[in-house]
DNA sequence: ATGTATACAATTGCATACAACATAAGGCTG
DNA sequence: CAGCCTTATGTTGTATGCAATTGTATACAT
């Protein structure tokens, strides 16, 4: 039952040409565990069958956890073992809460303060991704351009401190399993939405770019719930 | 030319009665010498050099590193060396952009959402301001009590992830250096925006309270602003 | 005199070893 | 038989040591 880490630090290493030091190659492959969903939250983590697992000693191990710590990825539990965070479910409106009004803030500024160049890259991805969603991509391949479409918003903001909030919102919200892309029909939503925000920003309405971004997360937090209701299991153990 | 590290760790000591591990207990004290202006911004810090002055071994001192790396407040500078994060021009404008969004929600959901209690909570921490003020009480105590006013405010908007990310922009504003409270003038200014900001919660009116936030938090980029004027030296070292 | 190359010193990155602590199981006692 | 204490095992916390990379100084050549 154990993990195929190889196939998450394999994705690391192409993606950043094995250039990382052991510290952040153990972070991002960890992160990449979470997202994938082969570690769910509350699992137990030891530092000494990681280390073994991954290939590195506990050093690097517990400085990429030091790191996801500080993150609020990972939380130490009863006498200081470690546990992958377990959310409460009134977390998952405050995440949402705080994300509504994050990407309002970034749509608001992406549509007043963009440059053409990133006005056209905004638009161009949502071209994507309409074809994507035409072609009946998979559920990974459209969250993928999802993640790409917001993101190049975030960075339209001309705020790096605005896109580490929302890039950090972004990784603890992993923790909530599976996205919306799993609903068929919150599909065709979510394309209608992310045309609102982009037509807003491409015609640098500020005020309607927001007002688009927040319903799109109030809609998704409807969405997430849905899922969550589907996946109710008995609470006792 | 050494610093005092003695005193931020009895500091600390004192707040969390001894009962953090050593790797927690650094980063307080770091946190500490970098508010307290005994570390700048762009000092260079040596591991070794650290872990002797403060009495630990290299291990948790680099634990302790990986997380306010983590946080943005320090940073691996070329080669790897690290130094005490210095933040861009612009990065001011960013941070208080970011800010003035998170307050503002905060203000909004304090208004609409505390109890009775919390509200009576902020109320007094906002006369006890005034108080202070009335006393000519030193900078850091203003700086002390407006922290704890902000705070009282983040706590009442019930959202946990707001409640962080504002502490972790705190955390960051003190890279800027001096806080306001060493320009006279703006204290006076300062009591009148919390009054605004407070009577906006008490009465309940969430959009007020957002607008007074906000205006407050505008105002204090032009202070800084003018703090960053007076403390202009020459841009070649 | 200036630019470059080489050697040395210093610092960071990683691994191993040790110490302290928490947990769980088993035996002992009431 | 139940409860508690003891002990053994496993896990986290900290320290030390080694390897590799980077910065620096000096000497030499142009």
């Amino acid at each position: 039952m154990s993990i195929d880490w190889a196939k998450h630090s394999l994705a690391v290493n192409q993606r950043y040409s094995d250039s990382l030091s052991a510290t952040r190659h153990i972070r991002h492959v960890l992160l990449a565990a979470i997202t994938a969903g082969d570690i769910m939250p509350g699992t137990r983590l030891k530092e000494t069958e990681l280390g073994k697992q991954l290939g590195f000693s506990r050093t690097p191990l517990r400085e990429a956890i030091a790191a996801l710590k500080a993150e609020g990825i990972i939380e130490t539990g009863e006498g200081g073992s470690l546990q992958v965070r377990v959310l409460a479910y009134q977390d998952i409106h405050a995440l949402y809460e705080m994300r509504a009004t994050l990407e309002g803030m970034a749509a608001r500024l992406a549509a007043t303060g963009a440059s053409p160049a990133e006005k056209l890259f905004i638009n161009e991805i949502r071209i994507n991704e309409t074809q994507l969603i035409n072609s009946q991509a998979s559920a990974a391949a459209l969250a993928q351009i999802n993640s790409k479409f917001h993101h190049g918003i975030y960075l339209a903001s001309h705020n790096g401190f605005l896109t580490e909030a929302l890039d950090r919102l972004s990784r603890t919200m992993v923790l909530l399993g599976p996205t919306a892309y799993s609903l068929p029909a919150r599909i065709q939503e979510i394309a209608l939405e992310h045309d609102s925000i982009n037509e807003a920003i491409q015609a640098g309405h500020g005020d309607d770019a927001e007002a688009a971004a927040k319903r799109h997360l109030r809609n998704a937090v409807k969405a997430r719930l849905q899922i969550i209701a589907g996946q109710q299991r008995g609470s006792l153990d």
